[in-house]
DNA sequence: ATTGATCATTTGCCCTGTCAACTGATAGAC
DNA sequence: GTCTATCAGTTGACAGGGCAAATGATCAAT
């Protein structure tokens, strides 16, 4: 076993800290029938809606054609309702889709919070947020440069 | 759009960063014809080989029906051997997985660390360190519990 | 009007990952 | 010795997600 440098820690305990983030936010979401990136997909509609397939993509930060089958699925279980103008869909959330949003949300945004505000004063948290805020901008920086020289 | 608490803003910016590192090393690793999963099995394979299935999902934080696909997948591309001794298998690299982990190993942390080491200073990293430990061991803990009622 | 260029979306193929049901093998209990 | 609980691993069904090639629709130039 090679003594990793720091950065690597941060990184593995990171990445470990989101999976177990998302596996107790599934857990917790189970009871509503989403996932959580159902939820997150549907939260980003009710905020803009209504909204074009591409935006959605980039806002959550996934690929066009991970987009058009998570909508697919969230299309047949009647949550969201696709229009068609011209050449681009419009996306907005049907009765349905509110209604199961609205019953999630809560508790939803809460079980996330706690995972902070648990073990981090408002102190550690401004300074987390600061530093992620620098990492986040940068690792954004690094994929738009890799987008240029393709 | 709601306004969003401050702990929510950090697991937001802290999800797109894993994202965007994840893409950025997968990018990185295509040229070795490995993936960010598959560079992580093979590494942690070499510091702890023979190691058995269980174990590796262990380390790895995958199920167990997920690391039986992944190894499937590196044993028929000739990466990794599996030794069926009693009722468990041993897995060790085979030489071409070991040679394509010791190609694509430095350069993958370089570019791993970089990311960090491009905008926070020793300091910075220590004080993320730190607060990423408490998270995440709570994080644990939750998980822990979590399983206990079910 | 027809031909192209362009952009939004879809789709095929793949990898990652979960869960639950299933297979095999071993170890005890009888 | 057989029967059963248990444990390691596999597999089917599914969601999430990437990439690249294919569709479809619009717009601009001829």
């Amino acid at each position: 076993m090679e003594d990793l440098s720091l950065s690597t820690l941060i990184w593995l305990r990171m990445v470990r800290f989101v999976q177990n983030s998302n596996q107790l936010s599934n857990d917790h979401l189970r009871q509503f029938g989403l996932t959580v990136a159902q939820f997150e997909a549907l939260a980003h509609i009710r905020n803009f809606q209504p909204v074009t397939q591409t935006d959605l993509a980039k806002g959550l930060t996934v690929s066009g054609g991970g987009i058009s089958r998570m909508l697919a699925r969230l299309e047949r279980e009647g949550l969201i309702a696709r229009e068609q103008t011209w050449k681009t869909k419009h996306i907005t959330l049907t009765e349905a889709g509110l209604d199961v949003l609205e019953r999630a949300f809560p508790s939803q945004l809460h079980q996330q919070s706690a995972l902070f505000d648990d073990v981090l004063d408002e102190d550690e948290q401004r300074t987390l947020h600061a530093l992620m805020k620098k990492l986040y901008d940068h690792s954004l920086a690094e994929r738009a440069a890799a987008e240029e020289n393709d």
